[in-house]
RNA sequence: GCGGGCGUGGCGGAAUUGGUAGACGCAACGGGCUUAAAACCCGUAGUUCCGCAAGGGACGUGUGGGUUCGACUCCCACCGCCCGCACCA
């Protein structure tokens, strides 16, 4: 019996230990190798790991090992995003407090992550709820504070009228509190903001030096920061104007299409709506009616366009014997622009349902260009246009529109934009360019206790007033109840009674806490220095930042992502630091996914809950404690509501965590979702005793394979030299891909290089004792070393049990990557496949240095070419150089 | 509606970026080992046609066209699916 079975178990216990015992991934910051920064986005704290967080962490702890072993100066740190509303649900349902809630569920799951022997800096890690972390965030935003990029202001949000609390849009489903399931108000309150529309532009322009981001991911920024470029133009209000509005400013980005404008409408909020309607019952009752029409997409996709009018009418800037009616309308937003438009219903959708629902004039202003005749006539064009039940949306030049009459769009914007630039109007042009961008200012203040207080105190006399330097950090108090709903802080008995800072009289502490996206938008900068007294050590963070390798899921796409943008350039605005950009690289992983299965009430169950049984050909499922018929459903992300997951420690306890990493690893790219099953489990875990299996037969060989360290012969036999070759291709292979995330193609080859290797070793153990190729051996041994150390990174445990096994004392974690020897890349000979008429029909094999001369000659002798031509000379023969031969007849 | 992406065997996917399509894995089938099973090992396999066989032919990367000696790859049109945003003026 040659070998036991790998006893991942064991062994992985045993290795991980070793390491920490070594200390061999703490990094310095001091270092002369190259940096690499590697990370995962950190988990929140909830209490158990997920098949998600395996392939997250799994994928950075290959490129931190794969990084280490190429010679870089590796940080890979690990966190806790820990504040958050679940800790104060558990608070209310578990009477436990949010704190020691938090710091058990980080102790289990920090467990639980250490099981899968990840290359992680442990010395660095921290939670968001340390003292000591927020107590530096606070500092943060009181800088931010000074330099004027947070403030106070007035505006509307979602609150939660059972709860007590301000809920994020992403907390809204379907006009409901997403838990207490409470109809959502829209109230105004005075809250914090942070100043991100400062760097809209920035924001923007940067996304384009972002060329290691996906471009779905910039593509997603780019729309959310939503720039456009138009004109503020001034409407005077014909006769007599309400008191403060004789003029109404519209934005618009088709100023080209002015001659074409048949009515204003304004926003429902707008303030001249308001002012309106306090005496005019009628639109009143309009602009409520508006406001009842849900938000939700499917509300807009339904809602009809309706509008109020006014009475009001503005004048034609260009032709003043023109007025335009002036309408409330529902489907303008206050929020964007100025709060109203002009309408052009010959070429927008939506101004075209208005105008036809009210009967006001549509008149085409844009024809396409290959719709005017020799004259520049459009006549027959516009007739077929005004009988058409649609806008006109695209490019060409414009018509019945005075002095920019011929000139295409760009031109006619131009052409509008100088001239309403050069019309004053009771001292002022009447229009401006301007760019508008769709981003807001990020509201950041919550109404919650487990999150960083906001380090402010209001004073009835000198209004807000930083909390002083010496008083930080501001703590959260502990004793704190959750017996009624609303923010625990507010109620606390004594907390926020505190005398001003300036005068000493009775104030009042801010009682909002900060936004938790705030506490991730720089966590990866605290990583570089995690215990200073400073929430950054400039000199080292600008060393080590930007991250070059980020990897997450792509829900972050625009909040996180882009709030750690914003984040970095208010840091470096603030001096903490002295970049712009936190993620030089970003990779955004696919799902884990997997059956669902359903019984026949209805109910989900989990897999451990199934039998799959396949005897007659199909798949069938069935419930095996009751032999009930299961469903096979849909495969979709694993969740808690599907009952379709599968625990990490289950199967790493079942198969080690080698076993869970490869299979994350292997088959599916990636970026795409890989499909959970335990087939592919269980074949992942057999390639691992597989590997085991071929160390052990080579320790069999003895002295065939030669001693660890030991030379290579001089003379290889050919067999010897073919597993060389195999094997350093291999490694090319798997440098390359793992270099690029393309951890599935590095499985396949090194799938490629382990069957050439069991080929080659059952050959040396068949071998008679007197007829023995110890240069085979030789390279038997070299390419098993090479395996393992290839696989290191991916399956770290059983690399250093079989690193042991061959006789090594290192750790196959220290060591450097195998270096390629390129020589053996390099082929004497070559097999060309031959086409004839661009089809395949044979093969040549020919030595790589033949001319192309030769290669021709060598072709037209072949019996299949010679038979094609039939005695004719070839009509040509492409010759591609160490790729193919095509001969054409 | 706008934007991004995808479409290759029974399944996941690979293809040196315009040069042998289907590597590698999963599932399947045949064989070996075994009293038996598991485990393990060896082998087969895109579809189809001709042939007893050795072999050989045709078709084949969502559909239709184009460029090219040559197209999964580039261009045009269409079909289908996924994701994001959405009354943004």
């Amino acid at each position: 019996m040659a070998i036991e079975r790998y006893n991942p178990r064991q062994a992985e216990a045993r290795w991980q230990a070793a390491w920490a015992d070594r200390k061999i991934f703490e990094t310095k910051n001091e270092d002369s190798r190259p940096k690499y920064y590697v990370l995962e986005m950190f988990p929140y704290p909830s209490g158990r790991i997920h098949m998600g967080h395996v392939r997250n962490y799994t994928m950075g702890d290959v490129m931190a090992r794969y990084m280490r072993a190429k010679g870089h100066n590796v940080l890979h740190p690990m966190g806790w995003d820990a504040f958050g509303l679940p800790a104060e649900n558990a608070a209310m349902q578990n009477r436990v407090q949010p704190k020691s809630w938090t710091y058990d569920n980080i102790a289990a799951m920090r467990a639980q992550l250490k099981t899968m022997g990840l290359s992680i800096d442990w010395t660095r890690e921290f939670a968001t709820c340390d003292l000591d972390y927020y107590a530096q965030q606070q500092k943060l935003f009181l800088d931010l504070l000074a330099a004027g990029l947070a403030y106070r202001k007035s505006s509307k949000v979602n609150w939660d009228p059972v709860d007590q609390t301000v809920l994020a849009n992403e907390q809204v489903i379907d006009g409901r509190g997403w838990r207490s399931g409470a109809e959502v108000e829209q109230r105004e309150l005075t809250q914090w903001f942070f100043r991100i529309t400062a760097y809209s532009d920035e924001l923007l322009a940067a996304l384009d030096t972002l060329d290691r981001w996906p471009e779905k991911v910039r593509t997603m920024q780019r729309n959310w920061i939503g720039k456009s470029e138009g004109m503020r133009i001034r409407f005077v209000v014909a006769g007599k104007a309400p008191a403060g509005h004789a003029t109404i400013e519209v934005f618009t980005t088709r100023h080209d299409t002015l001659f074409g404008a048949s009515f204003l409408a304004i926003s429902p909020d707008h303030p001249l709506a308001t002012q309106m309607a306090k005496n005019d019952t009628a639109l009143a009752g309009f602009i409520e009616e508006c406001h009842r029409t849900g938000t939700s997409a499917a509300a807009i996709e339904t809602a009809e366009k309706k509008g109020y009018d006014t009475g009001l009418a503005v004048a034609h800037p260009f032709r003043p014997d023109l007025t335009l009616p002036v309408y409330v309308a529902n489907f303008v937003l206050m929020e964007y622009g100025t709060g109203a438009i002009f309408g052009c219903p010959a070429h927008d959708q939506r101004d075209f349902d208005f105008a036809t629902k009210y009967h006001l004039p549509i008149i085409p202003v844009v024809a396409p260009l290959d719709e005017f005749d020799a004259d520049g006539d459009v006549v027959a064009w516009v007739e077929q246009f005004e009988s058409g039940q649609e806008p006109y949306l695209d490019d060409g030049k414009l018509i019945n529109s005075d002095f920019v009459d011929g000139l295409t769009v760009a031109a006619a914007k131009e052409a509008v934009a100088q001239r309403l630039e050069h019309t004053m109007l009771s001292g002022a042009p009447q229009g401006a360019r301007q760019t508008n961008f769709r981003l807001r200012d990020w509201g950041i203040s919550r109404q919650r206790y487990w999150g960083c207080p906001i380090p402010v105190i209001h004073c009835p006399t000198h209004g807000v007033v930083p909390a002083p330097e010496k008083d930080l950090p501001v703590r959260l108090p502990e004793d704190v109840s959750f017996d009624r709903p609303g923010n625990p802080l507010d109620h606390h008995p004594t907390w926020k009674h505190v005398p001003c800072p300036i005068c000493g009289e009775p104030a009042r502490r801010e009682t909002d806490t900060m936004d938790t996206f705030v506490d991730s938008s720089w966590y990866f900068a605290r990583f570089t220095a995690p215990h200073a007294a400073t929430p950054t050590v400039k000199s080292i963070a600008d060393r080590w930042l930007p991250v070059d390798q980020y990897i997450g899921g792509i829900e972050h796409a625009i909040l996180h992502l882009l709030y750690s943008r914003f984040f970095t350039r208010a840091l470096t605005a603030t001096g903490h630091l002295g970049i712009a950009e936190p993620f030089a690289g970003l990779f955004t992983q696919g799902m884990v996914v997997h059956e669902t299965y359903r019984r026949e009430d209805g109910t989900f169950a989990n897999p451990a809950e199934v039998t799959i049984t396949g005897e007659d050909g199909a798949r069938r499922a069935v419930d095996t404690a009751t032999g009930a018929a299961v469903e096979i459903g849909p495969i979709e992300k694993m969740s808690k509501s599907k009952r379709n997951t599968v625990d990490p420690s289950d199967i790493i306890d079942t198969y080690g965590a080698d076993t869970a990493r490869w299979f994350m690893l292997s088959d599916s790219p990636p970026e795409r979702d890989v499909i959970w099953t335990e087939d592919g489990v269980a074949g992942a875990h057999r390639f691992v005793q597989r590997v085991w299996r071929l160390v052990g037969d080579a320790r069999e060989l003895g002295m065939r394979i030669g001693r660890p360290g030991a030379a290579l012969p001089n003379a290889m036999s050919s067999d010897a030299m073919a597993l060389r070759k195999a094997a350093h291709r291999a490694l090319a292979a798997v440098d390359d891909s793992l270099r690029g995330l393309r951890f599935n193609v590095s499985v396949a080859r090194i799938y490629e290089l382990t069957n050439a290797l069991a080929g080659s070793l059952s050959a040396l153990n068949e071998q008679r004792p007197d007829a023995v190729d110890f240069s085979l051996g030789a390279a038997v041994r070299e390419a098993l070393e090479l395996l393992v150390e290839m696989l290191a990174p991916m399956m770290p445990h059983l690399a250093e049990e079989c690193w042991s096994a061959l006789g090594h004392s290192d750790l196959v974690s220290t060591r450097p990557w195998p270096e390629i020897e390129r020589s053996l890349l390099v082929e004497e000979t070559i097999t060309l496949p031959i086409q004839v008429n661009g089809k395949k029909r044979g093969e040549l094999t020919i030595p790589v240095g033949a001319s192309e001369a030769e290669v021709e000659a060598a072709v037209l002798a072949l019996d299949f070419v010679q038979r094609a031509l039939e005695g004719r000379a070839p009509k040509k023969i492409v010759v591609v150089p160490k790729r193919i031969v095509n001969v054409v007849l």
